[in-house]
DNA sequence: ATTATCTATAGATCTATAGATAATGC
DNA sequence: ATTATCTATAGATCTATAGATAATGC
């Protein structure tokens, strides 16, 4: 896809600014007090599963229609375990969000470039990746629109996660730029909102029509346009 | 924002594919039996200030969490009345969408465009319409997104929207294709999934954070993207 | 006489909590 | 002794329906 055979050398990125970590989860949730003597070692097992179900279940439906009975009834334990592991729906929802968010920033870790040449790939290695877990796709996709609604316990969390990826591929996007690699008229800025759209428009139409779109390769294109004409 | 000083001449469109209508709803809404002597003339009012509410209530809440209650009170009127002028919460929601359908129809066809140079200002004035309804933008992006939810009541008319939609941008960049108007590389099929993904995209991520998105500003550049560029 | 609206309610959720019993581990 | 789990339930929804009363219009 991109052009092998241009005979540039691999230029070396003097600091590529990395994606920022995601924030911690609030604190309250894992930290254990003083006085106790901590959980039992099936605590975590138990924990585990409520989240993996939990995933599953705000990802088919969304966060009201989710309920914490359905979850419970998929770990095969009563619905009352989930509230002593975790306070609260919001809560629970939190947690499994940025236990997830982890997982990701790992992810962008590994294919974090060493030249401006590998940008585009990694780029689109994210999106490869993400390609791979269908139930991911949507619960991101869902939540994020159910999270612009009045009292979602997501709100804040998708007005900070998007800006924070939104600034990290800028960051990227703006090392190209300085480099004369984005085509005239190209701004790091356009492209850093654009590419991120483009991706979760695709990404949701892909779920309305598994057939119709293909998302990598939607992007892939992309990336293409907004790169300069090699000479 | 588009070229004004290129001094080609219009070129008129032999047979623009029109945008096809949306589908009718389905039968039995609408239709009176034979027998009865149909409604009284305050029934349409009344009609219309739920749909009214309706649109509001699923726009800021979703299809689950928002509730006919909720709906009623905004009207003044019980609940039960609502279920009295729309059989169920399903067929309300239906009702609902064709409706808004049948205006963006009216939208559409008030901008075709009869010239190969008026298309890219045809599609923009689309989103620019959009761009004035932010209750409307949320009730489609966030609709949409639970669309895909299993037992969804809009599974299949989102399915049918999204390719019907498609179809109808698909024609219009083909027509720009063939007077040899787009950039090299850039096919019709990729012009009209990543418009559509790229517009959606961008309206979540406006919804999102209302200051670091501007929505007609992306696609306007995004259009210059794919255009063949002046000589 | 027919339609529109309301009151009242059945039946099905759902979340969170109180309190009892079972399992774990110092 | 502490944690994990369960049973049971309070209290708050929500949708749809039955049936009574009010408004409309032939």
């Amino acid at each position: 896809m991109t052009n092998e055979d241009s005979p540039q050398p691999a230029r070396r990125l003097a600091a590529v600014p990395a994606f920022p970590p995601a924030p911690e989860a609030p604190a309250g949730t894992s930290a254990p007090a003083p006085t106790t003597r901590g959980p039992y070692k099936k605590s975590e097992h138990t924990r585990a599963a409520i989240l993996d179900a939990a995933t599953t279940v705000f990802a088919e439906k969304g966060y009201h229609a989710g309920s914490m009975r359905e979850i419970a009834r998929r770990c095969d334990i009563d619905q009352s375990t989930v509230t002593h592991h975790f306070p609260n729906k919001p809560a629970l929802l939190l947690s499994l969000m940025h236990e997830r968010d982890r997982r990701a920033d790992e992810i962008i870790d590994a294919g974090h470039p060493d030249t401006l040449e590998q940008i585009p790939e990694a780029v689109l290695a994210l999106a490869r990746h993400n390609a791979q877990t269908p139930d991911i796709i949507a619960l991101y996709t869902l939540l994020a629109a159910e999270s612009v609604t009045p009292d979602h316990p997501l709100s804040a969390f998708f007005v900070e996660r998007t800006s924070r990826v939104r600034a990290g591929f800028e960051g990227w996007f703006a090392q190209l730029g300085e480099a004369n690699l984005l085509r005239a008229g190209v701004t790091p800025q356009f492209a850093a909102t654009a590419f991120l759209a483009l991706w979760e428009g695709a990404q949701l139409h892909w779920l309305i029509d598994r057939e119709g779109v293909d998302v990598v390769g939607t992007l892939e294109t992309f990336i293409t346009l907004i790169m300069r004409d090699p000479d």
